[in-house]
DNA sequence: CATTTTATACTGACCGGTCAATTTATTTTG
DNA sequence: CAAAATAAATTGACCGGTCAGTATAAAATG
């Protein structure tokens, strides 16, 4: 009963998911919803409070699910620089995951100004991924291989590295350029870390 | 004649822009447009082929405008520091104008997947900002106070650092922290091309 | 059979685009 | 140069269509 609640829920929000991919965030209806979930169109109303809780619920779910995976990616290396290694590898995963995950995020962000929810989750994330960052530096810090003087101001140089890389890569919409992206991203922060073998 | 159709239309555009910062680029009308530009509902149509042809227009003249601006500023200075200085002033010019240019950005960052023109539009302005960055290295390693291996791949890197800087910022929403990221991201991308004094 | 869940039909609000009517500007003409 | 004719610009009512949310009916569940 209320566990075929949670999964309803959960297929209504993948299915939102789907749809933001293939129609972008602002034009999917409660009838696409419906559509990909494969289900009627009152459904999503039962389940959820309105469309913009679906959305809302979708985007927390999303930035959790995402940083779960990088933390633990992380967690199974040991040095600092394998740890990086393995933060971009989840970060740029594979062009096709990556550019539906970061489509749909960049929509959310866009509304960010106008929704304080997002806005939170959005930062919860952040917190996020600082904490990541700073655990590779304190680990590039204990080998001694990374010289940085301001560890807080380093992880969030390090996660404007990734967004913008990201963004530039989604933008410029070429597969080829993936590896590419990584690369450099992965190059710049180890500058940014003042990285020495 | 000419004159004022012309006059018309920037009127027009700079109405939309308002509406867009005030009300997200979605949520805009037609009606919004009309109000904004103080005309009535018909005035667009007459002008413009459609809505989209608007915004269309509005992205080109923004980007447009804003690589106009920092090259100006960029071409006032000599060394490779001070032009790195300038460009970071520029792109982080006060919190209020920053916000409302960049919020709109985004929007538009979050249509490109579903419009060609705005692709192509986003992708002649980052080839604007790749050059910048490129005689701004080429400047510094005239200097001989940089040190870089690929010129095009660390001017990518310099976008990248300044898009997730702003976006960052964006984010966080906090006027008080504008300074903060405009002096981090001048540190990081210092850090990327490797200064020495 | 009562409660929960799903399907379908409906409503009212809203929006982009059109267009006939009107106003304003420009040109022609006697 | 003034009146008439024409062209350009502006207005806002209106239409077709879409969509979120609701109400109601039907079905499944236990």
């Amino acid at each position: 009963m209320e566990k075929k609640a949670k999964q309803r829920r959960k297929q209504i929000l993948k299915a939102a998911f789907q749809a933001a991919i293939e129609k972008g965030y602002e034009s999917v209806t409660l009838q696409d919803i419906a559509n990909y979930a494969d289900v009627s169109k009152g459904v999503t109303n039962y389940y959820f409070k309105n469309k913009s809780d679906v959305f809302t619920q979708l985007f927390e779910w999303l930035t959790t699910r995402i940083h779960e995976k990088e933390a633990a990616s992380i967690s199974e290396h040991e040095t600092a620089v394998k740890k990086l290694e393995a933060y971009l590898n989840c970060v740029f995963s594979s062009p096709e995951e990556n550019k539906n995950f970061y489509r749909v995020y960049l929509d959310f962000l866009a509304q960010v100004k106008n929704n304080d929810s997002y806005k939170e989750i959005n930062l919860k994330f952040y917190e996020n991924c600082w904490s990541i960052g700073r655990d590779i530096i304190h680990q590039g810090l204990k080998e001694g291989i990374f010289e940085v003087d301001d560890v807080e101001q380093t992880s969030i140089s390090i996660r404007c590295m990734i967004d913008g890389s990201l963004i530039q890569w989604l933008m410029r919409d070429d597969d080829q350029l993936h590896e590419y992206y990584r690369t450099n991203c992965f190059e710049s922060i180890l500058k940014i870390l003042q990285y020495k073998k």
